[in-house]
DNA sequence: TTTATTTCAGATAATATAGTCTTAAATTAC
DNA sequence: GTAATTTAAGACTATATTATCTGAAATAAA
């Protein structure tokens, strides 16, 4: 588990830059995606069909179905998919976890931390989906024949 | 909880700033700490007992007695709290949760990653807990008579 | 129409983290 | 020495997170 992100997070970035690689056209069951990316089947089953309810994923059901990115492929960024799994406000919290953030009575850190949340944003939000595939180079990511 | 430490680690934090804040000489006892700062006395207590151990602080038996930093407070660092309680490497894991994080096969933000990363090392490893304690506009430290 | 494939949904289990309770041991003050 | 105070240690409980299992519903292909 990264530090700043939960495990159902991590499998969905990687399911969703899964996707954004591999299906052209077509949709990816969870059988091929999870065997590829080695992580676990129903418990990604869920988060993909969370990710489908809130609009981020499309999905299908029977032989050939599976799931893929809705169309506008340009509007979907790491951020989008984070917030919809850890929620909004995932990075408002004090670094020493007091009971308030605040520039009002601020801790040791909190000016420091303010930047790095900053950089945290904008390396979420700056790319989308295509853009982040294209510089990712995982061989879980090879795409084959 | 903030996103990039456990809550154990966040009660240390507390602790060891309350001790550097309030602590002139005298030691002070997990009673009054929990209850200034308002976190559950029980497991602050092994917390504190564990960074006892590790030799963070010094603690003392029997009335009037309780926890202090030990001496050489310039050498004590938020790093080395954080490290005691979530282990070193506790920053080492690619964002997306890969197996392995590298510059070899890096994700899509492992470059901005590392730079993040530079910024959070900072924060914690530069400043020591008594200049932390300046710093610090909390009302839970705020020294009583 | 039948069968195989796939998502969907809910129950359940396993594990990790957080927090509590109880008793013992040490120490101080009287 | 006795009583009060405080840390130390271990068992226990609660909650959250992660993961699995089972069966139903939808769909496509034969
Ligand atoms: S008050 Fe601590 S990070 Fe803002
Ligand atoms: S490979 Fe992802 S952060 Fe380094």
């Amino acid at each position: 588990m990264s530090i700043i992100f939960s495990r159902q997070c991590e499998y969905a970035l990687q399911a969703v830059l899964y996707l954004a690689l591999n299906s052209n056209g077509k949709m990816i069951s969870i059988r091929e995606l999870t065997n590829k990316l080695d992580i676990p089947y129903h418990f990604v089953a869920k988060i993909l069909q969370d990710l489908t309810r809130k609009g981020l994923l499309v999905s299908h059901k029977g032989p050939s179905g599976g799931f893929s990115l809705v169309a506008p492929v340009k509007d979907i960024t790491l951020l989008k998919i984070v917030e919809a799994i850890d929620g909004s406000g995932f990075m408002d919290n004090c670094v020493f976890g007091f009971p308030s953030c605040s520039c009002d009575n601020p801790c040791a850190v909190h000016e420091q931390w303010d930047k790095v949340r900053n950089s945290i944003h904008k390396m979420l939000a700056t790319k989308n989906i295509l853009e982040m595939a294209g510089e990712t180079k995982k061989p879980q990511y090879q795409i084959k024949e």
